[in-house]
RNA sequence: GGCGGCGUAGCCAAGUGGACUAAGGCGACGGAUUGCAAAUCCGUUAUUCGUGGGUUCAAAUCCCACCGCCGCCUCCA
């Protein structure tokens, strides 16, 4: 199956064929571990994970490298301020290297709990020194760089293809500069692949400078990604993707030090993930993870909870499912009426789940129409919410249960739900006493005693339990 | 100020020239069912796609103008 995709070189959605297949190279720009992932951060692992799934869905092998910082971020911009990490650790009193891995960690339980499948490979900025000063090196002896007091800086009127991602061109970007060029750069658009240590300050970080120039010094930030995505991935690299706000400065400058160190194009295709937005009388805006003011994974499974969703499992997926409903490259806003929107839907589909499997045996196979349906809108540039609709027309369908079955669970391996293991939530209440309880409600509702009857089904519905007259019959579950 | 994007039912959101008499989800409403509910099932919920012009045999989809919203131009997913 062919998949196409969006590639934001060539603004155009294009059919998607790897360089070397059936494995596809692909480097996702990762968190720097300085704080909590927020939920806007999330969305664009979201992104990733469906391109990687798809990827599979389409034949493909992926061999994924996912980087994390824990060094040269700035907090400022043009070059200067405070190295994030270091900044992390003092606000924390802790070393870089127990904050770093503290994050880490967190960053990965969110992905564990959002269903977001594993890199094939991590990289650490600091485990990859050498990897970054030898391609400074290379990009010196090419005559790319120049050295000024505080770094070394690559020359972007040397590239010539500068900006060729954005659409921007050089002009353009010095006439629209609104902020001072650090001292000593030649161009606004000139960037640090090493900065040297400050003079009066001791920095907890720092490595011998390349270039046999004395003195200490650290990466840039741009030039892990580049170093570490050549080295893990080969020269030529099928995908890169990253969040939105990349396109301008990060990857530009990743390309401008990568094909320049190279000598010829690097990335086949890059795709970016659109921002996760604030409503205006919620602060407005795009969440910021500098400013600190953010909303987390964990304070939003634990509203959602509160919100009277079953658990912890069931809240981290249904914000999955509300990244779902929206297309990848278009701007979403985030409100907690939506996501309660999103939690019922998902709340719904469990319920479905539940039932098509009690008639499921393992041996049915999947609905090919609907399949083949689900399998278009995914293929068709990660069309989601057309996939989410197919997933919700093969539930209504008429057809055996256990075949819907089969088919929601293949659909699955693409939307990460955790069809599979959904579960009933565990049971706050012994099933004997339940049944006792639904006994003596039976005999009042004979003997017309209703308010005996009701008062046992809302003691039941305060433990979970929820109870269905049907027929002759009265049933229960959970709720 | 420069650049880019968006505006589709109460809400979220697909669709971007003819299969649209516009997906899907949430919500709401009506019916079946019930002692009443819940759950479930059935049905209804945009003759219309921000507004006004234009192009075309044909427009939500293309062009122009206007209004509104958002993002980028600063670290950022």
């Amino acid at each position: 199956m062919t998949i196409k995709l969006y590639n934001t070189m060539t603004r155009s959605v294009d059919e998607f064929h790897p360089l070397h297949p059936p494995v596809v190279s692909l480097y996702t720009c990762g968190p720097t571990v300085y704080n909590y992932a927020h939920i806007g951060n999330l969305r664009t692992y979201v992104f990733e994970d469906i391109l990687v799934r798809a990827l599979k869905l389409a034949g493909y092998q992926v061999n994924r490298v996912m980087n994390v910082t824990d060094v040269g971020h700035l907090v400022s911009d043009a070059d200067s301020g405070e190295d994030k990490m270091e900044k992390g650790a003092r606000r924390e009193g802790k070393t870089i290297q127990e904050i770093a891995r503290s994050y880490y960690d967190a960053f990965v339980a969110d992905m564990n709990r959002l269903n977001l499948l594993p890199p094939e490979q991590w990289c650490w900025a600091t485990d990859e020194i050498d990897t970054q000063k030898a391609q400074v090196e290379a990009l010196a002896e090419k005559g790319f760089t120049y050295v000024i007091e505080d770094g070394i800086y690559f020359d972007t009127s040397k590239f010539p293809d500068y900006g060729k991602l954005s659409g921007q061109n050089l002009e353009d970007l010095k006439a629209g500069a609104r902020i001072e060029p650090a001292a000593g750069k030649k161009n606004p658009t000139d960037f640090a692949v090493w900065k040297f240590s400050p003079k009066n300050e001791q920095r907890l970080m720092e490595w011998p400078n390349p270039c046999g120039i004395e003195g200490k010094g650290f990466p840039g930030w741009h030039i892990e990604c580049s170093a570490m995505a050549i080295k893990y991935l080969g020269e030529t690299l099928d995908i890169h993707c990253g969040g939105i706000d990349h396109v301008k400065v990060h990857h530009t400058n990743e390309i401008a030090q990568a094909e320049g160190a190279l000598g010829h194009p690097w990335c086949r295709w890059w795709m970016h993930g659109e921002f996760l937005t604030m409503p205006k009388d919620d602060g407005g805006g795009k969440m910021s993870k500098s400013s600190g003011e953010f909303l987390t994974l964990a304070v939003l499974i634990r509203n959602l909870l509160q919100r009277g969703v079953s658990s912890e499992t069931d809240a981290a997926l249904s914000y999955r499912y509300f990244l779902l409903n929206a297309h990848y490259r278009q701007q979403l806003t985030f409100t907690w009426d939506g996501l309660e929107a999103a939690a019922n839907a998902y709340k719904n589909l469990k319920r479905a789940v539940l039932e098509l499997r009690a008639s499921y045996t393992g041996g049915e196979t999947p609905l090919a129409d609907h399949e083949n349906k689900f399998n278009e809108a995914v293929l068709d540039d990660l069309n989601m919410p057309r996939a989410l609709a197919a997933m919700w027309t093969v539930i209504k369908a008429d057809a055996p249960a256990g075949e819907i079955y089969a088919t929601l669970l293949k659909m699955d391996e693409v939307l990460g739900l955790g069809m599979a293991e959904m579960e009933e939530e565990a049971l706050a209440i012994d099933p004997a006493e339940i049944e006792k309880l639904l006994e003596e409600r039976t005999a009042a509702r004979q003997e017309k005693n209703f308010a005996r009857a009701d008062e046992i089904r809302d003691q039941l519905a305060e433990q979970g339990i929820e109870i269905m007259d049907a027929a002759g019959k009265t049933t229960w579950r959970r709720l």
